[in-house]
DNA sequence: TTGTACGCGTTATCAG
DNA sequence: CTGATAACGCGTACAA
């Protein structure tokens, strides 16, 4: 349990503590033998450099802070595989953070990743950040820069790399539409959240562009749970007018409510389309499988990373990437039915 | 961009160092005066501790190494996610590995784990661990201390908190008797690791409780993916006589499973029975619902972050706890049909 | 009750 | 090419 140090193995190879520390991280010259002799010290005194206080001493530990909203969700799940695959290429390590959709926590972490020196942070499905004004977000990217996945505010030391939602959201709408579908209802989640304000945007402005009304029983907020998903598709059930689609901000909710549906005989697609958003590993197992919006959430990863890593290394990335998403059609979309 | 220090704070407020660290810490006295004017300078220098000089300066991190094979996989998804949660009770932040079940990689992490001084590591899904001996776990428990998740092996430094499979897999065999089924298949996953051969050995032992044949054909090893129950799935399709149940090491592979069965028109659970492991959050959606064994995978993760955290503070935990199981009956499990 | 000075394990500067 | 030595920012005896 007790840790060599440098200066055990510089003294057990006989060298200085610098030379030890030029030999292990390859700076600077060192003769073969002296280099031989620094490599057989570390072996033998099983020396582990303590980056804790290489950290100390650079001022940069190699972290990166990732703050998540809910690593329940596979999309989140996705993405926190993605941002550390690509960490790890690039030699960084994570903090994680789960902030479980409150905003509190969320600026809790935000201050712990800031006293750990982190030297990025990541944040995913921050709550609210789109309208309401942060605070506390914009004071810590003073300290630390921050990439915001799938978020846009527009201030100094703050980026985004974002999906294409709107776009994503219009084309899945104009889908439906071309199937012949008039009345849909599309199930938003959190009001202020920015994908849901993005979706809800594409699905208006494709309703629109057709010429279709929209009314208020078109718009229903919701979750992103699948909780949220089955309650909402019971409200649209006790109505007069059923829509003949329903069109999901996320997967989830879209699988609560085509569990909803099923409990009440309708059959997905015959009687009543349902489309999600995200493409989670299980939208390609329900029954039937779900018609989705795909969003690379991989790239996604990758790309927040390496905006954090160029902004860690001094350099200006520009201050908003977007990623494109495409339709992936499956089983539970299907062309509208004829009403009598 | 420029941090303030402990001494700006300290000049500022006129006092010494070492009163603004007992100050900060509620260590030791300090008169309501000058702690006044400690705060006063806290706040006008916007100073946040460096976590990494108190690291140093107190040789104790307060992080705790996360070592997950698979977070695409609910089931880790959840532990993660309780390990979060308590670590951040306790006040201590996670650094998240993921291995993608590479056994190189749990390897690597472990060292990069032990470098950057985490007081404990908790390790889940690692590879081959119980049978075959692992080097370097063992030398990396003895430098930090390593709770293993599902897994056991008996060595100094290393202790383990476990869920019952065996049990619960003989539980969910016996149940499948009592429904009637005489030919169960059980796709079992990854040969060497514990879980596996654990829920096969209950397997095992019910089926021999009561008389039941078991042949090579009733067991099946996969690797714990969709895609691998999947196929497992079509293999046992192919047969002559086919089983009545299917009996999956987890649910990712009983969801695999069902989907080939509904592909070739087996209608669940009155054509054959399907039961998983894990009790993931799709398990209770798919079509039918997924028959499993719930393993209160929030209380694993809880007590390995308290044993951790036991550890850590230089107490002597039970080398080994046991989290018990229970079966979830839902709807892919039936009686077993009549066959002529 | 408060301040000084040292140690934590590295890296980096600067003579040699 | 190599070796002292001063940071890095904090906690903590120890002294006052």
């Amino acid at each position: 349990m007790v840790r060599a140090t440098i200066t055990d193995v510089a003294k057990r190879a006989g060298v200085g503590v610098a030379t030890v520390s030029r030999v292990l991280n390859d700076s600077g010259y060192a003769s073969e033998k002296t280099r031989k002799k620094v490599m057989e010290a570390v072996e033998y005194c099983d020396y582990e450099p303590n980056l804790i206080a290489k950290s100390l001493a650079q001022k940069s530990t190699s972290l990166i802070g990732v703050v998540i909203s809910d690593i329940l969700n596979p999309f989140y799940a996705k993405l926190i595989h993605a941002i550390q695959a690509t960490c790890d290429e690039h030699k960084y390590s994570i903090i994680l953070c789960n902030t479980d959709e409150s905003k509190e926590k969320e600026r809790e972490y935000l201050g712990l990743l800031s006293s750990n020196r982190v030297n990025a942070i990541i944040l995913a499905g921050g709550r609210g950040i789109g309208e309401s004004y942060n605070n506390h977000l914009l004071e810590a990217a003073r300290k630390t820069p921050i990439i915001l996945v799938n978020e846009s505010v527009n201030a100094e030391g703050i980026f985004c790399v974002c999906c294409d939602k709107e776009k994503g959201a219009f084309q899945m709408t104009e889908y439906l539409i071309g199937l012949g579908h008039r009345n849909i209802v599309h199930v938003a989640g959190y009001p202020n959240f920015k994908p849901t304000q993005e979706r809800l945007a594409g699905f208006l402005s494709a309703m629109h562009k057709h010429g279709l009304p929209v009314g208020t029983d078109n718009v229903i907020y919701s979750d992103y749970h699948i909780s949220g998903g089955y309650a909402t598709a019971c409200d649209i059930l006790s109505r007069d007018v059923l829509p003949t689609a329903i069109f999901a901000s996320n997967d989830l909710m879209a699988i609560g409510v085509m569990n909803a549906l099923q409990e009440n005989g309708i059959v997905i697609p015959d009687k009543m389309t349902v489309v999600g958003s995200d493409n989670i590993l299980f939208s390609e197992f329900t029954t039937p499988s779900l018609t989705t919006i795909d969003h690379d959430v991989a790239l996604l990863g990758e790309h927040s990373v390496r905006m954090a890593i160029a902004l860690i290394n001094g350099e200006i990335p520009h201050r908003h990437e977007m990623i494109d998403t495409k339709i992936i059609i499956r089983k539970s979309s299907g062309k509208a039915k004829v009403t009598a």
